[in-house]
DNA sequence: CTGTTAGCGCTTTCAA
DNA sequence: TTGAAAGCGCTAACAG
């Protein structure tokens, strides 16, 4: 009953009789035995390396989840070491922190997987995403409730074909017909990569139907729907709510031509998924549930400013991290732009919940 | 220049010379020396140990907030141990978290302070909240967009006096003449301890108030002022919004009943507290920010599920931790009680997003 | 297959 | 005031 026998039954490592195993596993479980994580990676002077692989766009959301990840490994540097994109090279790492491809597809491959979206593949150790069935049962239940008497909606969404979309649409249209009998699902079109396609067919939709009185817009660019309903003159009859929370929506937030955005907490999800990436590290536990799920909320303009305040601390200590790490280790080129000024271009960075009673709050400054 | 003296010069101990201190420290900058965290909870076998001494009431809240240190406590472990209650003996911990009394003062004393409140009080190193003027905002906003056309709403809070209920108000008024200039605030009331008293004051001002179109609950405890609005049979022509977060209430959101609960996050408090207070503790550098607020958020039955859903698997996690350590201590009686029981007393726990297709998804379980 | 040993980066104690 | 050395709990390399 050594040291170096008890970490060979612990670890799972070869080169130990079955028995002497089981016997060393039985002590430790009746002592309650907990590996001390600390002393483990001082051992090894290895650190946990976890790639992390993510989109580029929409470059707000995946930033923001970045943020998440780096803020949630702080507390582990150094045993752990986050390598974003090209850094990392997903062989050498311990975990690959990735997002599908278009074709719902993972393509590198690592030890354990994090994984953020609504599938599980069976690659991918757990997965980190909000329910998008819950983002449009909340858009129709906003909309119906922003909305008053009998009407007409539609739907802008990416690709209705994808998972995610078909559920986001699911869910609206089932809390529509649930919570708001009283509003009726006119049209359902889908965005494209080309703006002025998007903006043609937001444009025949609008006009198709004179009388929409309520839009969700679930593609993830959302600007382009938004313009369109702009120039046609539509805003003022028209609640609309939206999925995407960037820099650029948030004016429109504002003045209350959205109604609201429902937020995917980008921020969440990587502080989520680190964690329980690390745990999973630690102790070679899975989680009782491989999909971990976030709930998506509405941000209007009356809780905007204070969101907007966390996601500014985030990128705040986000920066503080990376400049302290590149000093330290004096390579690499900052990959992480600083958002700060498309958030407020004009006006001081401070803009705190107060800020809502003046109604120019996010341009103007305070 | 031994790994003694740069101990002393790094960690400010006595017995070195000034010059030698100050080499030393300029020395470790240059270096870009970051201290092992790890490795310093080796060298002294003592754990950093936290009180935590928080309210009883409303339960749901506040044990929610321990669940949230305790998810965040726990891949500190065991580097960091939480006292809870009576177990932990303030005098002898490292850091206390605590929240005000109602005077708005801390009694106990210790090295460090997290504090769960609006104010930052002299002796706290940082205070970790919703911000009240938020919550009354966005509960004003949400009315607005609830109750279409010119009509009344009014307000029950717990004391006007105090500073939280204060804020909320304002936030409420603010954002009531901002956004929905079609509502006067006819009425603002205060409950009572005594539920009857409580019933009857509600009681009297919807008797007032015949054509009252919203009410703001911001009381602690809710059910009381919806009963009453229940027996005055006036729900249906009612927009409630209430802040009141707890099993009990889960119902009248599912029902519809109650639109909307300001969820005041008590998962996220007690993770953000936790996070900073280790930050400190660690690094002895305050944070930029001494007060950490948090964006409050609308629950609606549309994401009502997904949220409790989160609830569970924390509360899920505490009892697993929990029972793991009761095992290796072998001490101790359990004091978190479930609340699994209260959330669905009749039906299986299994309560995913999907259920909003079902319209008595809480009751009835799946 | 098992035991022994040398560290990992830090704190602490005891000597100089 | 400084240096030297032991040891925290664990892993890894080498002996038996």
């Amino acid at each position: 009953v050594s040291t170096g026998t008890v970490d060979r039954a612990l670890n799972d490592k070869p080169g130990i009789n079955a028995n002497t195993r089981a016997r060393v596993l039985a002590a430790a479980d009746s002592l309650g035995y907990r590996p001390n994580l600390a002393a483990r990676m001082l051992g090894t002077r290895r650190q946990l390396r976890v790639s992390v692989r993510l989109p580029e766009t929409p470059a707000f959301f995946w930033q923001t989840v970045c943020d998440g990840l780096r803020e949630a490994a702080a507390p582990f540097a150094p045993c752990l070491r986050l390598e974003f994109g090209a850094d990392g090279h997903p062989g050498l790492a311990d975990a690959l922190i990735t997002a599908p491809g278009p074709d719902g597809q993972i393509h590198d491959g690592a030890v354990s997987i994090s994984y953020m979206a609504d599938d599980v593949p069976d690659r991918a150790l757990v997965s980190v995403s909000v329910d998008a069935f819950s983002i449009g049962s909340q858009a129709g239940e906003l909309l119906g409730r922003f909305v008053s008497g009998v009407g007409q909606v539609a739907v802008v969404a990416d690709s209705i074909a994808a998972r995610a979309h078909a559920e986001q649409l699911r869910g609206f249209a089932s809390s529509l017909s649930m919570f708001s009998p009283h509003l009726e699902l006119a049209a359902v079109i889908e965005s494209h990569d080309d703006e002025r396609e998007t903006h043609r067919r937001v444009n025949d939709m609008l006009r198709a139907h004179p009388r929409l009185k309520g839009l969700f817009v679930g593609a993830r660019e959302s600007l382009p729907i938004l313009r369109a309903a702009r120039q046609g003159g539509r805003l003022a009859g028209l609640a609309i709510v939206t999925t995407d929370i960037s820099p650029e929506v948030f004016s429109w937030i504002q003045s209350g031509d959205v109604a609201a955005a429902i937020n995917r907490r980008p921020l969440e999800q990587g502080q989520v998924a680190l964690r329980l990436l690390y745990e999973y590290l630690q102790t070679r536990v899975l989680p009782t549930r491989r999909r971990q799920m976030i709930a998506p909320y509405a941000v209007t303009r009356s809780n905007l400013p204070i969101v907007l305040e966390r996601l500014d601390i985030a990128r705040a200590a986000a920066r503080l991290d990376e400049a302290a790490h590149g000093s330290t280790r004096g390579r690499g080129p900052r990959r992480h732009v600083p958002l700060q000024g498309q958030v407020d271009p004009s006006g001081p960075p401070a803009m705190r919940g107060r800020t809502v009673r003046g109604s120019t709050g996010l341009s103007s400054g305070e």
